[in-house]
DNA sequence: AAATATTTATCGTTTTTCGATAAATATAGT
DNA sequence: ACTATATTTATCGAAAAACGATAAATATTT
């Protein structure tokens, strides 16, 4: 299972979706329905530019959670 | 920049390609382009199925090199 | 040399991103 | 309660890309 992170990557970085939009090039909606999980697949470039975005690194975004263990 | 360290990873494993293939669920060809970075976005369900594989986190796969530091 | 593994390429289909936009909902401030 | 702001959700359409199937080229190993 994949579990997006990105709520706690800006919350940390006292970021808003509407800065992140701005900084990242996303429109704000596209944005909201990746930081909720709702996005099926994500562009590397749109990976590069988050990361790049918050000062992050992929495993702040991205998470697998093995749900064989837990 | 996004770097794909599968390659890194499937040898960590001793898993060829094939093996990879068979347990993920892609094809050979279609692996292979996302282990030699040819692949410009990759789907959930896809990394998912990777990291349960391959027993690893998304970041032994997906990895971030921020360029205005290296 | 032969078998095996990997890479590269092309075609067609399906999926999904993503922008644009709008409306609904939530949150915070006065 | 009202208002402004922020976020979520939804729909449409276009562009991008995954992905399977397949085949051929290349590399690696035995």
């Amino acid at each position: 299972m994949i579990r997006i992170n990105l709520d706690v990557m800006m919350a940390k970085r006292k970021m808003s979706l509407n800065q992140l939009s701005q900084e990242v090039g996303l429109t704000l909606a596209n944005l909201s329905i990746l930081k909720n999980n709702k996005a099926k697949a994500i562009r590397f470039t749109t990976l590069d530019a988050i990361c790049r975005a918050l000062d992050c690194r992929v495993e702040d975004i991205i998470e697998y959670v093995d749900e064989r263990k837990e």
